[in-house]
RNA sequence: GGCGGCGUAGCUCAGUGGUAGAGCAGGGGAAUCAUAAUCCCUUGGUCGGUGGUUCAAAUCCGCCCGCCGCUACCA
């Protein structure tokens, strides 16, 4: 065991989701993938802070309150519920949960306005532009349509009247350099590669100071010293990363996760994550995150999610059917990670029954099941090594290695990949060597070829926990692993000749669709 | 319009200069320990089109066609 000391640290957080609607499928995919690496990166050693939380202010939460009568408190409160629900439902490791509405952040966002305006970056102007009331919205010129009464209107028709009203601004175009360079200097800070180009071409293009406060609402976290501005939602939401860690107190036990390896976001918050952020961590003097990583949208049975079709997947439904490990697995190994992808009810099922219960399932089953009934439940011990034993233990002795590489590279479903080419490896490895026809003829040879395969079905077991962790609780246990010898560090040591097995169970049933 | 990405077997994709690959789907066979689950073999592609560079191009360059993303205050 590395004493907890000496272990490197490793940040990761999800976006924090707005509160204003219900959590889907969208969201529960995120936050999978930055559990998934949180857990690997546990079992690699590190100590790891992975947090995720809500995004609670704005005029469309006032608005909203308003609709349903409640107080906007009472609201979020109740809709940051179903998030913490959510999460809970897909067994999410995080070690915290922030909201915006809670005093911690709010302080901390007050601290992070004030060094900006004393960094000199913020200045008092004036927000401007077409407004629609009915839309409640700000368009572009060129968004407006311009009607046969010669009235400028919104796209949904609505009538616009321009208006200005104060507000602060940050001054981003004086960033624009020092974000090149950052992006020059460090090629892996936005990832995948296509949100890297964009994010260059656009700062590329030149950089306008944002506003930052609005006036026009309230439900915000007040603008020190003047109290008829909120912050607007750029200072507001980034500054939860670091208002976690216990920001401004640079001496916060937690802050010594700062600053975060990866930042998990949606693609299409990618440049307020991989612009704005850095730009206020550069202004106020704060270490920069190393990573800004875009994941994909998935579309559902082909359709694009949307409002109008009011097709949002939500995740419980799913994990009453199909159980939570399976839609994990799905979730990560469906798409490429950084690709967007489509949600499908049959796709769901062939992996469920193809990989999970076939190959994988099926293959600890055969192994189990024959140890329990032909080696008297207990872990065979190893005999002579033939070519075959060395070639699959040597496979699963460098799939560590190969997972960890992939990992890293953010590639989440070659990993599965790499695990997967072992499992169907072992599957061949039972079949060419038939313990069933040695029970007889040679008891030790027989033995000696289940051992292989429990080697084998362990990596698989211990690699595979961070996707599906119950699951593979299940497998280990069944293998006599003890709890504490799941990690990385522990594979060889982690099975003892010998131990009791406890009698075999599956660990995925097929799905079969009900009449 | 500008910038960027993609277009490879029926499907999802890997492959960035040297005789086209994987998984699934399809076809044939073997085995029977196992959740009838597995294993072996196999059908299938002029790598969007076209012109060029090269001894050699899916891979580099030009043009064309098609799809997608970005082009700021919409979480």
């Amino acid at each position: 065991m590395i004493p907890p000391r000496i272990r490197p640290r490793f940040y990761i957080t999800t976006p924090i989701y707005y509160v204003n609607g219900a959590p889907h499928i969208g969201h529960a995919y995120s936050s999978i993938a930055a559990d998934v690496i949180a857990r690997f990166k546990r079992l690699d050693g590190f100590e790891v802070f992975f947090l995720t939380g809500t995004d609670e202010h704005g005029q469309k939460i006032e608005k909203a309150a308003q609709a349903a009568g409640l107080e906007p408190q009472e609201f979020v409160d109740r809709n940051a519920n179903a998030f913490r629900a959510m999460a809970r439902a897909i067994n999410l490791s995080n070690d915290d949960f922030i909201r915006t509405t809670e005093m911690r952040h709010k302080s901390g966002c007050i601290a992070l306005w004030q060094k900006l305006e004393t960094a000199g970056v913020v200045y008092l102007g004036h927000y401007e532009g077409w407004y629609a009331t009915r839309d409640e919205a700000f368009y572009a010129e060129d968004e407006l349509v311009l009607g046969p009464d010669g009235i400028k209107r919104s796209p949904y028709s609505a009538p616009v009247e321009w208006v200005r009203e104060p507000s602060f601004f940050f001054k981003l175009s004086a960033f624009q350099d020092r974000l090149l360079a950052l992006y020059d200097q460090n090629p892996e800070f936005i990832q995948p590669a296509s949100s890297r180009n964009e994010i260059i071409a656009f700062v590329r293009a030149g950089l306008r100071d944002i506003s930052i406060s609005r006036t026009s609402f309230s439900w915000g976290v007040p603008v020190p010293g003047s109290p008829d501005h909120v912050m607007y939602v750029w200072v507001d939401a980034l500054a939860n990363y670091i208002t976690a860690m216990g920001y401004p107190d640079m001496e916060a036990p937690r802050m010594a996760f700062w600053p975060a390896n990866l930042h998990l976001v949606g693609k299409e918050i990618t440049r307020f994550h991989a612009v704005y952020w850095p730009a206020m961590l550069m202004a106020a003097g704060l270490p920069l995150p190393c990573r800004v990583f875009a994941n994909g949208w998935w579309t559902v049975e082909g359709e694009k999610m949307s409002k109008s079709l009011d097709n949002a997947l939500p995740v419980e439904p799913l994990i009453a059917e199909f159980g939570l490990d399976p839609l994990r697995y799905f979730l990560m190994r469906e798409m490429p990670f950084g690709n967007d992808g489509d949600f499908s009810r049959r796709a769901l099922i062939n992996r469920l029954n193809d990989e999970l219960a076939n190959d994988l399932g099926n293959l600890a089953q055969r192994i189990l099941a024959f140890i329990a009934k032909n080696a008297g439940g207990a872990l065979p011990p190893h005999g002579p090594m033939t070519e075959a034993d060395f070639l699959l233990l040597s496979h699963a002795r460098s799939l560590p290695d190969k997972v960890r590489d992939a990992i890293d590279r953010m590639a989440l479903h070659e990993a599965l990949d790499q695990i997967w080419k072992l499992v169907r490896s072992a599957n061949a490895y039972i079949d060419h060597q038939a313990p069933w026809a040695l029970r007889k003829a040679d008891p030790l040879r027989m033995a000696a070829v289940l051992r292989i395969l429990c080697d084998a079905l362990l990596v698989i077991g211990v690699l595979l926990q961070p996707f599906m962790p119950t699951t593979m609780a299940k497998l280990l246990d069944l293998l006599a692993v003890p709890p504490t010898a799941r990690d990385l560090a522990a594979l060889e040591s982690a099975l003892t000749d010998g131990s009791r097995l406890p009698a075999p169970s599956g660990l995925f049933p097929r799905f079969t669709e009900a009449a």
